[in-house]
RNA sequence: GCCGGGAUGGCGAAACUGGUAAACGCAGCAGACUUAAAAUCUGCCGAGAGGAUAACUCUCUUACGGGUUCAAGUCCCGUUCCCGGCACCA
């Protein structure tokens, strides 16, 4: 299949950049640098380099930013447009498990052969600012960033329960867990109390949620990380449990307001007040409540919707009218969110409204409902009702009680947090569902930490980087200790002649990743993470472009980093990434999958469901027809079948290999076919036989310019006057692609390039400077043929920094326009009228038409719309 | 359940701020070239009806049901389904 020789053009030019360093951005303190241009940072998420290599999904997004890196330097940018390795890693560290040979090794095997892909795909990346977060000299930036945060007091050790693999060896973060599953491997997953690294990220929780508003990111995304941060404001109350003045059962609430209807409280089954307040005729039923959840993992937990609870016999005091409420325990509690016990408000929360329905305790409203409002527990705003206590003295806590009758919630809310202030018995207070992070991995690929712990007590190392050290054995130490700890004579050291233990965790993967966009600027920087007149050139990043399962923790770790190290003076910049662009997923083709049962007999998709022996049978895109709103067998339309894309997988076998299409195709077809199928943030199914149409397009474009026989340029190409129809569809092309492009809209922007050629073919000659401009629009898409194009025509130099072309508005008006011509809403007509024609010229020759007559006939025209250039309406009757 | 996004031909999609729905491409059909095929080129290509199987005309059509408007894929209200995220967060 070649069109075109691509297999020749597209070598050439990549031996060509490589050689002359095309791509080569200088910095403010190179000789070569123009400091009259504008900057931009254009940066793709850098690849785990994994032993599969590269797949259809990483060139979407990275030739999504090799085409603004591309335009941008024809606009006259400096454009900064990096590539680097996210090279630590769990799959390398798996394999030296395996085979006994070092990460490294493999890992090195990886990024070359990644680097090697996408080197034949063409982008226009700075590779002297390669970076590698293996690489001592990039984590000894990486532990260097860890030092500024342990300085801070950002980063703590902590014993905490932490989610322990026992299939993986070692233990993750909450957010490797998913379902109580490990997220690689799907390994069960448990809670054991460990040694841990954490860093302080909730300290910056309200920056983080506050700075997302000046950010060019999709709503979606913002929304997740709002999600997750989730920021709560409400108040801590105090309740006394009665007869026991010592305890106080604190609690958080984002409705003090309704702290009148209180009429129970419930404890999580691991508070630890649970056990102290218990009365003995109660002690029975709580401890099997108690032992039945911790018997229940995580996951049971969360998945049992129903709310079960005993009472512990104990009563507090409501602190803001007195009245004695009991002291339950259930495990629809949270230990881990707010104090781990909560005041419960049936009247206005849906799941205390459940849970007292359920075990028959008071429910008491204390916010007027509406008229009309049917349900349970009310959660919406409207006046106070059944709030007052200020006839009484509240025992032991005020002289007078308080009264909120008739308030809204906003002041409701402000006047009894005033009132628990006064009277000691709560404040307001903010809750986050951010936890800190768990920062130290029990694996031994990875940055080491550069601590070492003296007396027991965690100290700097300052001479950096702490290499990573020889083991003999990769496998974890099973104890929960990576396996840096069996190498005795590394983990003992001397400080000052006293004897230090080295930190034998070390960081996850996620460190390397939080400051890489940072290390691009001065990659080689031996003395400094980067050099300040270049961080303050270049940041922040213009444009980033990644996939969505980013969203949430590289994204929020990376912006939590570098709040950090602005707080630290070694960044200008609040924030990292001004734009944000999720790539779309890429599925496999689409498939249509028909059932047999045992016998072998086709049966409908319909009827599977519960079946036994039921087989799936690939069938064939012409076998099947559209009925209603699925798919049938053509040849029996009463089987339905079901047609889907599934994700690329290895197990379903879907997966597209980039080199497959690379060597059919061409590295160009590749780009412009991504690019091709539909909007950049879309999901949507990988099709080879539309990459066809693009290669096709390639051929033709070519083939405009060039004498297949020969290789010369065409003689259709002249130097002769462009007329202005062919002007006309130059610069509306040149208008389309060039906004388009600022709008990342490539499927529409290589539409319009398809129509020009299409056009474009059916002239007699193309004057020169036209297929020149074109030539010049098509080459961010496609630079490989681009510049073989552009070298064709007669230039001897590369056009990665030719000027873009400027559209001329005044060459895209024509004298006439079809307008359409409707009667009562309903087009019965076109008619062809001058630009400039006016209202009662272009009704003239809308009423003329022959069939819009026909509609007129024997009615009486009501109004007649006139939209310039556009449409006429005649409204009759 | 909550939050966010979406639903347009056989398929991927397009349609600016409400103004000729289906641009562009894939697949399909017909023709040209060829001994033949591939490649290439040209034309057609949402559904239905009338008409001569033509020109042409009419009706319907952007998930479904209402509404606003001279005019709705686009705005408003309600419903269904799909995708992503969160999920007893007090």
């Amino acid at each position: 299949m070649a069109g075109y020789p691509f297999d020749v053009i597209e070598p050439r030019w990549q031996a060509y950049w490589k050689e002359q360093k095309s791509f080569r951005t200088p910095d403010p303190s190179d000789p070569d640098f123009d400091a009259s241009k504008p900057k931009y940072y254009v940066l793709d998420m850098f690849p785990y380099p994994s032993g599969s290599g590269l797949h259809v999904g990483h060139p979407e997004g990275y030739t999504a930013t090799d085409i603004v890196a591309r335009y941008k330097r024809m606009k006259g940018f400096n454009v900064l447009h990096p590539m680097g390795w996210d090279a630590f890693g769990l799959p390398a560290e798996q394999y030296a498990v395996e085979t006994g040979t070092h990460p490294a090794e493999k890992t090195a095997e990886n990024i070359d052969r990644f680097r090697e892909q996408l080197q034949r795909l063409g982008f226009s990346y700075d590779w002297d600012r390669e970076v590698d977060t293996t690489d001592p000299n990039y984590y000894k930036w990486t532990q260097w960033i860890f030092l500024k945060l342990f300085e801070r007091g950002l980063a703590y050790e902590a014993d905490a329960p932490v989610n322990w693999c026992p299939a993986l060896g070692t233990v993750l973060s909450n957010e490797e867990v998913i379902d109580g599953k490990s997220e690689r491997g799907g390994h069960p997953v448990i809670r054991k109390p460990m040694r841990q690294w954490m860093l302080k990220i909730t300290e910056y929780a309200d920056r983080l949620l506050e700075g997302l508003d000046d950010l060019d990111w999709s709503d979606s995304l913002k929304e997740m990380q709002r999600n997750w941060i989730g920021k709560s404001v409400g108040a801590e109350v105090d309740f006394r449990v009665q007869g026991r003045p010592e305890s106080v059962i604190r609690v958080f609430t984002t409705r003090p307001d309704t702290l009148f209807g209180a009429t129970f409280m419930v404890l999580a089954p691991e508070h630890p007040l649970v056990a102290q307040i218990t009365t003995d005729e109660q002690r029975e039923a709580v401890d099997s409540c108690v032992a039945a959840a911790n018997r229940k993992s995580e996951r049971e937990r969360m998945e049992q919707h129903t709310k079960t609870g005993v009472f512990t016999g104990a009563r507090a005091q409501n602190p803001v009218n007195g009245a004695p409420i009991p002291i339950w325990t259930a495990d629809y509690v949270l230990a881990s969110y707010g104090t781990g016990a909560i005041m419960a408000v049936p009247g206005q929360d849906e799941r205390d409204w459940e849970f007292a329905t359920k075990y028959e305790l008071p429910i008491i409203r204390t916010v007027h409902p509406p008229e009309n409002f049917e349900g349970d527990a009310y959660l919406g705003d409207g006046s106070a009702i059944n709030s007052d206590a200020s006839d009484r003295e509240i025992p032991g806590i005020a002289a007078h009680g308080t009264s909120l009758n008739g308030l809204g919630v906003a002041e409701a809310k402000a006047k009894i947090i005033a009132w628990l202030e006064d009277n000691g018995v709560g404040r307001a207070q903010t809750n986050y569902k951010l936890r800190d992070w768990l920062f130290s991995r029990q694996r031994y690929w990875g940055e080491p930490f550069p601590i070492v712990h003296v007396d027991g007590k965690p100290q700097a190392v300052e001479e950096l980087p702490v290499i990573l050290p020889e083991v003999e054995t990769y496998t974890p130490s099973g104890t929960g200790e990576s396996p840096l700890a069996t190498i005795k004579e590394w983990v003992e050291t001397t400080v000052d002649g006293k004897l230090a233990l080295r930190e034998t965790n070390t960081m996850p993967q996620w460190a390397g990743s939080c400051w890489y966009y940072l290390r691009y600027i001065d990659a080689d920087n031996p003395d400094q993470l980067v050099d300040p007149e270049k961080e303050k050139y270049w940041m922040p990043v213009d444009l980033y472009v990644g996939g969505a399962e980013h969203a949430v923790l590289h994204l929020l770790y990376a912006r939590f980093w570098h709040k950090v190290l602005y707080d630290a003076g070694i960044v200008s910049t609040e924030e990292p990434f001004l734009k944000l662009v999720n790539q779309g997923m890429i599925l496999g083709e689409m498939e249509y999958t028909a059932w047999k049962d045992a016998a072998g007999q086709y049966i409908s998709s319909a009827s599977v469901n519960g079946q036994e022996d039921v087989r799936a049978v690939q069938v064939g895109e012409d076998d099947v027809e559209k009925k209603d709103d699925g798919f049938v067998l053509k040849s029996d339309p009463s089987i339905r079948v079901e047609a889907r894309a599934y994700k690329m997988s290895k197990s379903r076998g879907n997966v597209v290999n980039p080199d497959d299409i690379v060597a059919t195709y061409g590295a160009d077809s590749l780009r412009l076919y991504e690019m091709f199928m539909g909007p950049l943030e879309q999901v949507k199914p990988w099709s080879t036989r539309s990459v066809e149409g693009v290669h096709r397009f390639l051929a033709r474009a070519y083939r405009l310019m060039v004498d297949g026989e020969s290789g010369a340029l065409a003689a259709r190409i002249a130097d002769e006057e462009a007329t202005p129809e062919q002007l006309r569809a130059l610069h509306a092309t040149i208008k389309k692609v060039t906004e388009d492009i600022e709008g990342l809209r490539f499927n529409t922007a290589i539409s319009a390039m398809m129509e020009f050629v299409n056009a474009a073919t059916k002239w007699e000659h193309v004057p020169t400077p036209v297929a020149e401009s074109f030539v010049l629009l098509l080459a961010p898409f496609a630079p490989h043929v681009a510049e073989e194009l552009w070298q064709i025509l007669g230039h001897s130099e590369s056009l990665t920094y030719a000027p873009w072309p400027e559209h001329d508005e005044s060459l895209l008006v024509s004298d006439t326009k079809e307008i359409a011509v409707q009667v009562n809403g309903k087009v019965r007509g076109t008619a062809t009228v001058a630009a400039d024609a006016s209202k009662e010229a272009v009704l003239e020759a809308a009423k003329s038409i022959e069939n819009v007559q026909r509609h007129l006939e024997g009615k009486t025209i009501r109004k007649e719309i006139v939209v310039p250039g556009r449409l006429v309406n005649l409204v009759v009757d």
